[in-house]
DNA sequence: CTGAACTGCAACTTTCGTGTTGCACCACTG
DNA sequence: CAGTGGTGCAACACGAAAGTTGCAGTTCAG
Protein backbone atom coordinates (compact mmCIF):
# COMPACT_ATOMS: atom_id res chain seq x y z
CA UNK A 1 0.00 0.00 0.00
CA UNK A 2 2.23 2.60 1.18
CA UNK A 3 5.14 1.20 -0.39
CA UNK A 4 3.56 1.54 -4.05
CA UNK A 5 3.42 5.44 -3.08
CA UNK A 6 7.30 5.77 -3.33
CA UNK A 7 7.68 5.64 -6.91
CA UNK A 8 4.69 8.03 -7.85
CA UNK A 9 6.12 10.39 -5.44
CA UNK A 10 9.51 10.01 -7.72
CA UNK A 11 7.25 10.74 -10.74
CA UNK A 12 6.20 13.80 -9.34
CA UNK A 13 9.36 14.88 -7.98
CA UNK A 14 10.93 15.85 -11.48
CA UNK A 15 9.99 19.71 -12.10
CA UNK A 16 9.52 18.93 -16.11
CA UNK A 17 7.75 16.33 -15.17
CA UNK A 18 5.33 18.14 -12.72
CA UNK A 19 5.20 21.14 -15.73
CA UNK A 20 3.80 18.45 -17.84
CA UNK A 21 1.02 17.27 -15.56
CA UNK A 22 0.29 20.60 -14.82
CA UNK A 23 -0.06 21.45 -18.68
CA UNK A 24 -2.09 17.80 -19.16
CA UNK A 25 -4.25 19.26 -16.81
CA UNK A 26 -5.32 21.80 -18.46
CA UNK A 27 -5.87 20.30 -21.42
CA UNK A 28 -5.09 16.67 -22.72
CA UNK A 29 -2.19 17.18 -25.45
CA UNK A 30 -0.04 15.01 -27.37
CA UNK A 31 4.01 14.13 -26.71
CA UNK A 32 4.82 16.25 -29.96
CA UNK A 33 2.15 19.73 -28.86
CA UNK A 34 3.75 19.27 -25.50
CA UNK A 35 7.31 19.45 -26.93
CA UNK A 36 6.60 22.88 -28.82
CA UNK A 37 5.15 24.17 -25.12
CA UNK A 38 8.16 22.93 -23.21
CA UNK A 39 11.68 23.40 -23.79
CA UNK A 40 12.44 19.60 -24.54
CA UNK A 41 12.86 17.40 -27.08
CA UNK A 42 9.64 14.92 -28.12
CA UNK A 43 11.38 12.27 -27.01
CA UNK A 44 12.17 13.11 -23.34
CA UNK A 45 8.39 13.96 -23.16
CA UNK A 46 7.50 10.29 -24.61
CA UNK A 47 9.91 8.96 -22.31
CA UNK A 48 8.24 11.31 -18.75
CA UNK A 49 5.00 10.40 -20.30
CA UNK A 50 5.62 6.43 -19.91
CA UNK A 51 6.91 7.37 -16.35
CA UNK A 52 3.42 9.23 -15.66
CA UNK A 53 1.45 6.33 -17.15
CA UNK A 54 2.97 3.47 -15.12
CA UNK A 55 2.41 5.23 -11.64
CA UNK A 56 -1.56 6.05 -13.32
CA UNK A 57 -1.02 9.54 -13.12
CA UNK A 58 -1.86 9.92 -16.83
CA UNK A 59 -3.65 7.94 -19.33
CA UNK A 60 -3.28 7.58 -23.20
CA UNK A 61 -6.02 8.33 -25.40
CA UNK A 62 -5.35 7.70 -29.32
CA UNK A 63 -7.04 10.45 -31.35
CA UNK A 64 -6.65 9.15 -35.45
CA UNK A 65 -2.62 8.79 -35.81
CA UNK A 66 -1.56 10.76 -32.73
CA UNK A 67 -1.71 10.16 -29.05
CA UNK A 68 -3.32 12.29 -26.20
CA UNK A 69 -2.43 11.88 -22.80
CA UNK A 70 -4.94 13.22 -20.04
CA UNK A 71 -3.71 13.78 -16.23
CA UNK A 72 -5.97 11.44 -14.01
CA UNK A 73 -6.98 13.94 -11.39
CA UNK A 74 -8.54 10.68 -9.66
CA UNK A 75 -5.24 9.16 -8.73
CA UNK A 76 -3.73 12.17 -7.41
CA UNK A 77 -6.83 12.83 -4.94
CA UNK A 78 -6.18 8.69 -4.12
CA UNK A 79 -2.28 9.69 -3.26
CA UNK A 80 -3.56 12.73 -1.59
CA UNK A 81 -6.02 10.54 0.70
CA UNK A 82 -3.01 8.07 1.27
CA UNK A 83 -0.54 10.82 2.41
CA UNK A 84 -2.69 12.31 4.95
CA UNK A 85 -3.22 8.88 6.27
CA UNK A 86 0.33 8.56 7.11
CA UNK A 87 0.63 11.89 8.03
CA UNK A 88 -2.41 11.58 10.90
CA UNK A 89 -0.56 8.67 12.21
CA UNK A 90 2.35 10.47 13.28
CA UNK A 91 0.61 12.87 14.92
CA UNK A 92 -0.88 9.92 16.54
CA UNK A 93 1.57 8.35 17.30
CA UNK A 94 3.73 11.36 18.76
CA UNK A 95 0.54 12.48 21.02
CA UNK A 96 0.61 8.77 22.53
CA UNK A 97 4.45 9.38 23.39
CA UNK A 98 3.89 12.81 24.98
CA UNK A 99 0.93 11.11 27.00
CA UNK A 100 3.73 8.60 28.38
CA UNK A 101 6.15 11.27 28.92
CA UNK A 102 3.69 13.42 31.04
CA UNK A 103 2.69 10.25 32.52
CA UNK A 104 6.04 9.81 34.25
CA UNK B 1 2.78 27.38 -3.89
CA UNK B 2 2.58 24.03 -5.78
CA UNK B 3 6.11 24.40 -7.58
CA UNK B 4 7.20 24.06 -3.84
CA UNK B 5 6.20 20.58 -3.75
CA UNK B 6 8.33 19.56 -6.49
CA UNK B 7 11.11 19.18 -3.73
CA UNK B 8 9.22 17.20 -1.30
CA UNK B 9 7.76 15.11 -4.04
CA UNK B 10 11.61 14.56 -4.39
CA UNK B 11 12.36 14.36 -0.92
CA UNK B 12 9.64 11.67 -0.61
CA UNK B 13 10.46 9.47 -3.96
CA UNK B 14 13.47 7.32 -2.31
CA UNK B 15 12.72 3.97 -0.97
CA UNK B 16 15.89 4.74 2.02
CA UNK B 17 14.17 8.14 2.96
CA UNK B 18 10.81 6.79 3.13
CA UNK B 19 11.85 3.97 5.05
CA UNK B 20 13.88 6.72 7.33
CA UNK B 21 10.80 8.55 7.59
CA UNK B 22 8.32 5.36 8.35
CA UNK B 23 10.75 4.98 11.37
CA UNK B 24 10.94 8.16 12.51
CA UNK B 25 6.85 7.91 12.14
CA UNK B 26 7.20 5.19 15.19
CA UNK B 27 9.88 6.79 17.03
CA UNK B 28 12.10 9.60 17.02
CA UNK B 29 15.51 8.73 16.54
CA UNK B 30 19.49 10.45 15.97
CA UNK B 31 21.68 9.20 12.67
CA UNK B 32 23.47 6.59 14.70
CA UNK B 33 20.37 4.52 15.54
CA UNK B 34 18.76 4.42 12.36
CA UNK B 35 21.81 3.58 10.85
CA UNK B 36 21.84 0.37 13.30
CA UNK B 37 18.83 -0.80 11.65
CA UNK B 38 18.66 0.32 7.82
CA UNK B 39 21.14 -1.12 5.57
CA UNK B 40 23.21 2.05 4.84
CA UNK B 41 26.24 3.87 6.87
CA UNK B 42 25.11 6.60 9.33
CA UNK B 43 27.00 9.46 6.75
CA UNK B 44 24.42 8.29 4.03
CA UNK B 45 21.77 8.40 6.45
CA UNK B 46 22.59 12.04 7.94
CA UNK B 47 22.69 13.66 4.10
CA UNK B 48 19.19 12.42 3.69
CA UNK B 49 18.08 14.21 7.31
CA UNK B 50 19.40 17.09 6.05
CA UNK B 51 17.00 16.65 2.67
CA UNK B 52 14.23 15.83 4.66
CA UNK B 53 14.91 18.71 7.05
CA UNK B 54 15.09 20.94 4.18
CA UNK B 55 12.10 20.02 3.06
CA UNK B 56 10.51 20.75 6.59
CA UNK B 57 9.38 17.08 7.11
CA UNK B 58 11.38 16.28 9.90
CA UNK B 59 12.97 18.53 12.86
CA UNK B 60 16.30 17.78 14.63
CA UNK B 61 15.68 18.01 18.45
CA UNK B 62 19.07 18.07 20.55
CA UNK B 63 19.64 15.32 23.48
CA UNK B 64 22.94 15.93 25.10
CA UNK B 65 25.39 15.14 22.73
CA UNK B 66 22.95 13.66 20.11
CA UNK B 67 20.73 14.91 17.56
CA UNK B 68 17.76 12.78 17.53
CA UNK B 69 15.05 13.29 14.71
CA UNK B 70 11.27 13.33 14.69
CA UNK B 71 8.73 12.90 11.62
CA UNK B 72 6.45 16.14 10.83
CA UNK B 73 2.93 14.33 10.23
CA UNK B 74 1.84 18.29 10.08
CA UNK B 75 3.92 18.53 6.92
CA UNK B 76 2.76 15.71 5.68
CA UNK B 77 -0.89 16.38 5.80
CA UNK B 78 -0.17 19.87 3.98
CA UNK B 79 1.48 18.28 1.18
CA UNK B 80 -1.53 16.11 1.08
CA UNK B 81 -4.11 18.57 1.25
CA UNK B 82 -2.30 20.99 -2.24
CA UNK B 83 -2.25 17.25 -4.03
CA UNK B 84 -5.95 17.14 -3.49
CA UNK B 85 -6.56 20.74 -4.46
CA UNK B 86 -4.70 19.78 -8.18
CA UNK B 87 -5.83 16.40 -8.52
CA UNK B 88 -9.64 17.98 -7.92
CA UNK B 89 -9.04 21.18 -10.29
CA UNK B 90 -8.02 18.63 -13.02
CA UNK B 91 -11.28 16.45 -12.30
CA UNK B 92 -13.31 19.89 -12.66
CA UNK B 93 -11.66 21.11 -15.73
CA UNK B 94 -12.06 17.71 -17.31
CA UNK B 95 -15.78 17.86 -16.75
CA UNK B 96 -16.17 21.39 -17.93
CA UNK B 97 -14.13 19.79 -21.07
CA UNK B 98 -16.49 17.13 -21.70
CA UNK B 99 -19.81 19.52 -21.23
CA UNK B 100 -18.83 21.37 -23.34
CA UNK B 101 -17.85 18.38 -25.73
CA UNK B 102 -21.58 17.16 -25.02
CA UNK B 103 -23.15 20.89 -26.23
CA UNK B 104 -21.47 20.40 -29.55
C1' DC C 1 42.30 13.32 32.34
C1' DT C 2 41.74 9.39 29.26
C1' DG C 3 38.63 7.18 26.41
C1' DA C 4 34.43 6.19 24.08
C1' DA C 5 30.35 7.52 21.56
C1' DC C 6 28.14 10.78 18.50
C1' DT C 7 28.31 14.22 15.16
C1' DG C 8 30.05 16.96 11.07
C1' DC C 9 32.90 17.82 6.93
C1' DA C 10 35.34 16.23 2.75
C1' DA C 11 36.83 13.43 -1.14
C1' DC C 12 35.86 9.76 -4.08
C1' DT C 13 33.32 6.16 -6.76
C1' DT C 14 29.43 4.49 -9.05
C1' DT C 15 25.03 4.21 -10.48
C1' DC C 16 20.84 6.25 -12.30
C1' DG C 17 18.13 9.64 -14.51
C1' DT C 18 17.51 13.25 -17.84
C1' DG C 19 18.24 14.98 -22.27
C1' DT C 20 20.00 14.68 -26.81
C1' DT C 21 20.37 12.97 -31.75
C1' DG C 22 19.40 9.65 -35.37
C1' DC C 23 16.74 6.32 -37.68
C1' DA C 24 12.73 3.34 -38.77
C1' DC C 25 7.73 2.67 -38.87
C1' DC C 26 2.85 3.79 -39.28
C1' DA C 27 -1.22 6.46 -40.37
C1' DC C 28 -3.65 10.07 -42.38
C1' DT C 29 -3.70 13.79 -46.39
C1' DG C 30 -3.57 15.39 -51.05
C1' DC D 1 0.57 6.45 -54.29
C1' DA D 2 3.82 9.75 -52.76
C1' DG D 3 4.52 12.78 -48.84
C1' DT D 4 4.00 14.63 -44.35
C1' DG D 5 3.24 14.59 -39.47
C1' DG D 6 3.29 11.62 -35.46
C1' DT D 7 5.17 7.83 -32.80
C1' DG D 8 8.52 4.36 -31.12
C1' DC D 9 13.09 2.43 -30.31
C1' DA D 10 18.17 2.66 -29.57
C1' DA D 11 22.60 4.58 -28.51
C1' DC D 12 25.11 8.09 -26.41
C1' DA D 13 26.62 11.93 -23.23
C1' DC D 14 26.31 14.47 -19.13
C1' DG D 15 25.23 15.72 -14.51
C1' DA D 16 23.27 14.75 -10.15
C1' DA D 17 22.38 11.79 -6.44
C1' DA D 18 23.37 7.89 -3.26
C1' DG D 19 26.67 5.43 -0.96
C1' DT D 20 31.18 4.55 0.91
C1' DT D 21 35.50 5.49 3.60
C1' DG D 22 38.46 8.48 6.31
C1' DC D 23 39.40 12.03 9.52
C1' DA D 24 38.61 15.86 12.84
C1' DG D 25 35.96 17.91 16.49
C1' DT D 26 32.85 17.46 20.86
C1' DT D 27 30.65 16.01 24.65
C1' DC D 28 29.61 12.83 28.17
C1' DA D 29 31.32 8.71 31.28
C1' DG D 30 34.75 6.51 34.27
Amino acid sequence: MSAALVPTFAALGDPTRWEILVTLGEEPASASALSERLPVSRQAIARHLAVLHEVGLVEPVRVGREVRYRALGSRLSQTADALAAVGAAWERRLATIREIAEGL
